[in-house]
DNA sequence: ATTTATCTTGACCGTTTGGTCAGGTTAAAA
DNA sequence: TTTTAACCTGACCAAACGGTCAAGATAAAT
């Protein structure tokens, strides 16, 4: 890890100085604040808003609690930033559920999308739970309007399949639930998951195997190929 | 709510005094008792262990803080008394698993029966969605031993009905995961269903849909019926 | 009627909390 | 080289935190 930032001490070596623009500045900005939202990232979907401390957070980044003040104004807006990171990261699974193709080929992909972003983003999925949890304070608006657009939007490509006679007739709400529930477990309740597996974490090929179950699983429960 | 209770007053109502051998004071440590705990399980499902105050839950089961420490001598001793509350319930739903009847019967009744749990005491459930985000530090040898044993053992029940060809071949585990997020879902994360059932709560016939669709998903996907 | 055991609670304590700030360092611009 | 703008942080603060306690109130036992 050969840091841009320089200590309290001056940095005497050579090309340490110019390159264009403020680029140094510039990227001494961009590494702190990059490691303050991942160790914020961390502690928060530990902890939850409320139970998350500044000075843990500061602990984990690696910077004085008063950088962490000095980069994120409140406690809040640095919630706020990560839960749109989240928020974004979630839209782009939900982009894979398009609906150009076929219903099985479709609703494999999106569960897929959802786990890989389970695995690859755990914290997120677990920040997410603690928000919902909490009654949805930050995000009820969000969720209103965006997610409940997007979902309504789903159902009703749903409720076409089953009209063409596609697949069975399912109440679209209930699939999709079992879907986001699903998959997001697997990152939510990994640490039980680890449990049950001896106490260690799904191995690529356990995970894999995972995936294709609950793909499985639900395509043919809701008469998929 | 003709509460047992008296005030700071003095009681002089006839018949107020002396029921049976100390029953008064029973019933007032009882009752006093019994709210902490219900305002406790709400306050720690809402914030999690670190985000719950004791003033908090003093507050809403309508006691000084100070009673609350008499009753329960710390914040952590509260919360060990409330997690053993909800195994218990929990242990209560897995006994309907039980493997004397149709796999078909078994599944739904115990899909049923965590579904019931989670409408019944959705305080509960994300109080253990809490427990298990933040890594199991109060639990993991309950989950390491009871649950785990009792997963283990209907995994064996299940890979039995594999055998015998009464199912599909899927690996135990994947499917009791889903049934576990699925079931639990619609507590932990029944704000986020409020919100788009246009922020009213399910109904009882949408919940029994729901529970309904949850069943004919899950059998169907693994071959049952 | 008196004693004893339990219940009640305002006031308090040491610690942790989110947040501030003055004074310093460093890098870029002039 | 000097100036300026951005970055850094130890020390600090008021509020909130978990927990304690002495003194009083109430109910059961004697």
């Amino acid at each position: 890890m050969t840091s841009v930032k320089s200590g309290s001490k001056q940095d005497t070596r050579i090309g340490a100085k110019p390159a264009v623009n403020g680029a140094h500045k510039a990227a001494i900005r961009q590494e702190n604040e990059e490691q303050i939202l991942a160790a914020a990232e961390q502690v928060f979907a530990d902890y939850g808003f409320k139970g998350a401390t500044t000075a843990r957070i500061a602990e984990i980044a690696n910077v004085p609690k008063a950088n962490v003040h000095y980069y994120f104004s409140t406690k809040e807006a640095l919630y706020r930033r990560i839960m749109e990171d989240v928020c974004d990261h979630w839209l782009e699974a939900a982009m894979t559920f398009d609906n150009s193709a076929d219903p099985a080929v479709i609703l494999r992909g999106y569960i897929e999308a959802k786990m890989d972003l389970s695995r690859a983003r755990p914290y997120g999925s677990r920040l997410w739970a603690h928000e919902i949890i909490r009654g949805a304070k930050f995000s009820s608006d969000y969720i209103s309007t965006t997610v409940k657009n997007w979902l309504d939007s789903r159902v009703v490509v749903i409720r076409g399949w089953i009209d063409e006679g596609k697949m069975d007739d399912i109440e679209p709400y209930s699939l999709m639930y079992m879907i986001f529930a699903t998959t997001q477990h697997y990152a939510d309740f990994g640490r039980q998951i680890e449990i049950f597996n001896n106490d260690k974490p799904l191995s690529e090929e356990q995970f894999a195997e995972a995936k294709e179950n609950v793909v499985k699983i639900i395509l043919k429960g809701v008469g998929l190929n």
